[in-house]
DNA sequence: GTGGTCTAGACCACC
DNA sequence: GTGGTCTAGACCACA
């Protein structure tokens, strides 16, 4: 049992993205696809900790690249929202 | 001082045997002894450089070579552990 | 002694800017008046963290702002460098 | 004890009471007997909240009366801390 | 409850 | 040495 992987994937010697990029990439596709449509709340940092195995650090590494995107914002106390007007 | 054989009683380092496989040794004897336990933390890579009075990269070599014979595992954020299953 | 005040000051109740808003400030103000002119090198995160005595990640939140601005930037390895074209 | 009060033996929290100046009291007496000593570190909100069984805000409301008779400090992104000079 | 700031470390990639 | 990523928590401001 319990040897030293990160993503406990089967292969070699990935590329290693970050942690922090994958889950980026994740939000993105569910806000591109619309499963997160303009408007909706994100789930909770936390809930996002959980989700993706991680600490809140990382997940906020992951919003904060979204942010500069503007594609999500954060309402201070009461969550995440995808940004209603696309550029 | 020295005859023929320099492992001298009380310089600090042998010019011949590289430093990185002397702190491989004595690590991998403290993993012998029982010392570091399966499971247990090692010292961090500064403390490593400070307890063998060198610079990360050496350290990092030693680290290297235990790590080739799976005696001990990296987990990110955390650090180096005593690996628990023996080959 | 050993109160719990975070800046030391005499004030009674200050608006208390984050620290790392503070810091980029006054990295701002270095950049502006020339003490650090284009192209010259950032002190390291370590330094700033001991020059401003909190930990990286603090320090890190002031880079990222200064960075956002286009005023430093990152290069893997050698350090961080005052931006030489101004927009 | 209890005489005129209600303090109740079995039941969850009394009703008259709030629960908030239950647990500062409870606090109060740790401190009080030495349980907490001075320089030690409170237990976080989140394990008072379970402890306790109620949410963070009722912590807080205890945790801030005891702050307001200076008999414990917050350290940012380190606890609580029981205050060393008595008034 | 939420997000915002912060501590005190760790290992990783690169020079 | 540098910056880059990450852990595992803490308290803070706001609702």
């Amino acid at each position: 049992m319990g040897r030293f992987v990160r993503d406990g994937g089967t292969e070699e010697h990935s590329p290693v993205r970050p942690v922090y990029q994958r889950i980026a990439a994740d939000l993105r596709a569910q806000i591109s696809a619309g499963v997160l449509a303009p408007g909706a709340t994100l789930p909770s940092e936390r809930d996002l900790c959980e989700r993706y195995g991680c600490v809140r650090f990382t997940v906020r590494q992951a919003l904060a690249a979204l942010e500069a995107d503007d594609l999500v914002g954060p309402v201070q106390g009461k969550g995440r929202f995808v940004t209603s007007r696309r550029p």
